[in-house]
DNA sequence: TCAACGATTCGATAAATGTTGAAATATGGA
DNA sequence: TCCATATTTCAACATTTATCGAATCGTTGA
């Protein structure tokens, strides 16, 4: 994982909003949740919510799919376990006594998902 | 920890020099490094540096203290640690499969450190 | 085809962030 | 005391980031 890419990742979190959106998404689990239940959950514009969605899919952390006329919105657990692997990989000074990060599955349906 | 608290040790983490600049302490164990020599290592201005050691500092990821005319800067494992652990606290939906994040302590002189 | 709905894109604007050089503060040694 | 060293603080500036409302783009169902 590159450093600018980490980076992206971290900044992507490092807002409020982001941060809670990106929270329930990983609370919702693989189904997702549409742009605009995030939006009314979290109290923002929908026109708001979408940069930060954005920002959050540019650095990878989200995916999207449309479904009827709603776009729905999940966290992807393999970048989320492949950023904190990055933190933690100085960790010790590289003796991995600190252990890697613990993998982040979905709770559910975790058959369907490969965390290489 | 208080998502504020989150949201600023991210922020602090989420810029080039400073995610380097941490990464070093990281790796420097709990003697740490002089700011100057921070500086030259990463190729900042002293006064740019010193912003983000602040930033760093004020995030509560890293502590400082002189000796003699230096101020050696050293990272706050702790604080990494409680950082990764709010980070998969929502993992799972709150199951703990993921288990929490591993604790982060420094390789050497360990003996003289309480992760509690 | 048309209207309603869900979401994004586009401007404009306000706020926060990062950089630099000069000045100030603190320490140590001659 | 005086000077050199190590670092921080300050002010100015450019850049990036966040917000909102209006306009636009897809999709659905009548």
């Amino acid at each position: 994982m590159d450093p600018q890419h980490v980076i992206r990742a971290l900044g992507a979190l490092a807002q409020e909003h982001r941060l809670a959106a990106f929270r329930l998404l990983v609370q919702a689990g693989p189904q997702g949740l549409a742009a605009g239940a995030l939006a009314e959950a979290l109290g923002v514009a929908p026109s708001s919510l979408s940069f930060h969605l954005a920002q959050l899919s540019h650095a990878g952390l989200v995916s999207q799919r449309r479904e009827g006329r709603s776009i729905l919105y999940s966290a992807d657990y393999p970048a989320m376990t492949g950023l904190l692997a990055y933190l933690t990989e100085n960790c010790c000074a590289g003796q991995d006594q600190c252990g890697p990060a613990a993998a982040c599955a979905p709770a559910s349906t975790s058959e369907e998902r490969n965390v290489a």
